[in-house]
DNA sequence: GCCGTTTTCGGCCCGACTGTTTTCAGTCG
């Protein structure tokens, strides 16, 4: 994550560590993407793929275990990986065979990875050939007919691949979301409608509430004797671009916008985010967009294996292959088929022996397995979770209560105060958290202290309004503060401490992201340091599809508010639930949770619409394991004004 | 390159579809 370009970290300027662990899982996936395009084993591609992997997630210190030698003991790091990070840490220099990869590799042949259909085994061989190394190359090669006649090529796949390079030109890869759920759940009910369809069901990355989507997976139940019938429905269904391949059991397709029933509409955006995402350009796209979607035909009896296997991740479904030939038995996409039976027999021949099963729950139970939610489904631990009955109770959005960072026409907000404590009524909260932006932030209109401490006054008067109702309902009153140069808040103590909290937010993308992950993380410290300070508001300022967050070391930020937590002091980290954000990240959340630290999911609302996008929040929070236990939301507003004024319990 | 209550060597998840082949390699999920 982060970083942008495709190059091997820099060292940091004050080492040893050279390297953060950010930098290091980089690293490692970078050489694997490298040994690919130069038709390395697999297996040792694969190596350095988990490596990276292993890395992101690790909540270990990765020095320490440097410095003690222990880095063979994180499974799947071995003696090789183990010797080249020790030395690339403490020397800050990546080992020279890694360096030669990136000098000897084309990242015109990186750029190719992304077209359609075209993997590294092609891309090297028309580099050897035909001295192809970027994508305007390969436009040329098909043209000139080149590639046509290599062995193994021929003059469909010259087409394809120009279709592929006009494609990649066209469309970003992965949807967001919001935008994603939408196709998939048009799409989901148009499919369900056909005749002889017994259920279909969305899986992928959608069922997991990814925050984004890269292609749509729909598994239909349907008997055998009317497959036939239900793929040429399908295929006639309106909001289909394109027809990648159609089988017996597997239909690939591309959707449009035509899928929809009404107008295709984007939500109002503000004007920080349009920005970053493309301005208009963006909306003209977005509003021509397609998707990709497959879709598996099944019978009935199969589908529970079916959607257990497309809803995956890949990386669940190897953990939960393995747990079944522990057992003795074989996992796929057809059944669970003890070993002794399925012998030789392959597929659908094989399934014919397969335990029954009429949900997923039946196939986690045959495992010895607590069922797993799909959020849940991406090897993070939760297989070894589940065989030991302990996987966590989910938040989910009815006990939602309440959201503390969101916007009024004070600042860059659309409703007024009244309008957005009225829609919050509605959502059945009973708190709401007003942080309009501060002087800083000229582009939102931050509010002046006047203005601000004019705002408290009317949050005064209308809670005590609701209270004299007896209303359960009551606002709090914050400031969402940029975090400016050292750390410092936007006003003076006097005014933030007329307020029930302060949401301190990083908002100067250009002076950050030009910045080293240590000089961000130590003044992110100093802001959270703040005594004013309750919430650090979208931690790493990323927009998705749009522009990564600026560098930060977010397991040190965990860590160190975990220390304030622990001294009684609030220090809450914000899941921004913007579908344009979902930050904190999931993976983030997860650590959030084991060291205590509370989460707050805000939607940081601009309008009542807004206000929904707490369903994205939930969703993310729930992939990264928080239970209502864990996030600020699901308190009463009693309880929520006692831990905003510091009270125990 | 990693890993080992069958192994320090020989495995490493596995099936569908496509386009090129006449038995298979590449790509994808």
């Amino acid at each position: 994550m982060g970083g942008g370009g495709f190059s091997l970290p820099r060292p940091r300027p004050r080492g040893p560590p050279y390297f953060g662990r950010n930098q290091v899982a980089s690293a490692l996936h970078q050489v694997g993407v490298l040994l690919e395009l130069a038709d390395a084993n697999v297996f040792r591609i694969r190596s350095y793929q988990n490596g990276s992997r292993t890395l992101g997630t690790l909540t270990d210190d990765l020095w320490e275990l440097v410095q003690t030698g222990r880095l063979v003991d994180i499974k799947g790091i071995g003696k090789g990986l183990a010797s080249a990070i020790d030395q690339a840490m403490r020397d800050g220099a990546w080992p020279n065979d890694w360096v030669e990869l990136h000098e000897n590799t084309p990242p015109g042949m990186l750029e190719m990875l992304d077209i359609p259909g075209l993997g590294p085994k092609r891309i090297r061989m028309m580099h050897e050939a035909l001295g192809v190394t970027s994508i305007a190359d390969l436009r040329e090669a098909c043209e000139s007919g080149q590639v046509a006649e290599l062995k193994g090529f021929g003059a469909k796949s010259q087409t394809k691949l120009l279709d592929g390079i006009d494609l990649l030109a066209r469309f970003r890869s992965r949807r967001r979301l919001d935008v994603g759920l939408m196709y998939g759940e048009a799409f989901q009910s148009r499919v369900a409608a056909i005749d002889g369809v017994q259920h279909a069901t969305l899986a992928g990355s959608a069922r997991r509430r990814r925050e984004t989507i890269g292609d749509l997976d729909l598994v239909v139940a349907v008997e055998e004797e009317n497959h036939n019938a239900v793929a040429e429905a399908i295929l006639a269904l309106p909001g289909i671009a394109d027809v990648k391949g159609a089988g017996s059991s597997k239909i690939s397709l591309i959707l449009d916008t035509e899928i929809f029933d009404e107008a295709f509409a984007l939500p109002h955006l503000d004007a920080n985010v349009l920005d970053a995402i493309g301005g208009a350009e963006y909306e003209s796209m977005e509003a021509g967009g397609t998707i990709d979607a497959q879709v598996r035909l099944v019978p009935p009896e199969v589908a529970p294996f079916t959607l257990a296997y497309f809803t995956g991740s890949k990386e669940h479904n190897i953990a939960m292959r393995q747990r079944a030939i522990d057992l003795g038995f074989r996992l796929n996409e057809f059944g669970l088929i003890p070993e002794a039976l399925a012998r030789d027999l392959k597929g659908m021949d094989a399934a014919v022996h397969s335990l029954k099963a009429s949900s997923e729950a039946d196939i986690y139970a045959h495992l010895g397995l607590a069922y797993v939610p799909p959020e849940l489904r991406e090897d993070m631990g939760e297989v070894t979770a589940a065989m030991e009955q302990r996987l966590p109770d989910l938040l989910d959005a009815t006990m939602v209560q309440g959201s503390l960072h969101n916007h009024t026409n004070l600042s860059d907000g659309e409703a007024s105060l009244e309008v957005m404590a009225d829609a919050a009524q509605r959502m059945r909260w009973s708190w709401l958290g007003l942080a309009d932006h501060s002087p800083t932030l000229v582009i939102a209109n931050g509010a002046s202290a006047e203005d601000l401490l004019a705002q408290g006054a009317t949050v005064r008067s209308a809670n005590q309004e609701w209270a004299e109702q007896g209303k359960d309902f009551r606002l709090f009153h914050g400031v969402e503060s940029d975090v400016l140069e050292g750390g410092r808040l936007d006003h003076p103590d006097e005014v933030l401490n007329e307020l029930d909290y302060v949401v301190a937010s990083v908002h100067a993308l250009g002076r950050w992201r030009g910045r080293d992950e240590q000089t961000n993380t130590e003044e992110l410290l100093k802001a959270i340091d703040q005594p004013a300070t309750t919430v650090l508001g979208h931690p790493t300022g990323r927009i998705l599809q749009g522009r990564d967050g600026y560098e930060v070391d977010l397991m040190a930020v965990l860590d160190h508010m975990a220390e304030h937590n622990a001294d009684g002091r609030l220090k809450a980290m914000e899941l921004n639930a913007s579908p344009y954000r979902l930050d904190l990240d999931w993976r983030h959340c997860k650590r959030a949770k084991e060291l205590g630290v509370p989460v707050v999911i805000n939607p940081d609302a601009h309008s009542v619409r807004g206000l929904t996008d707490m369903a994205y929040g939930v969703m993310a929070a729930r992939r990264g394991w928080l239970g209502p236990g864990d996030v600020l939301n699901t308190l009463s507003g009693e309880a929520m004004a006692a831990r905003l004024r510091g009270d125990e319990g």
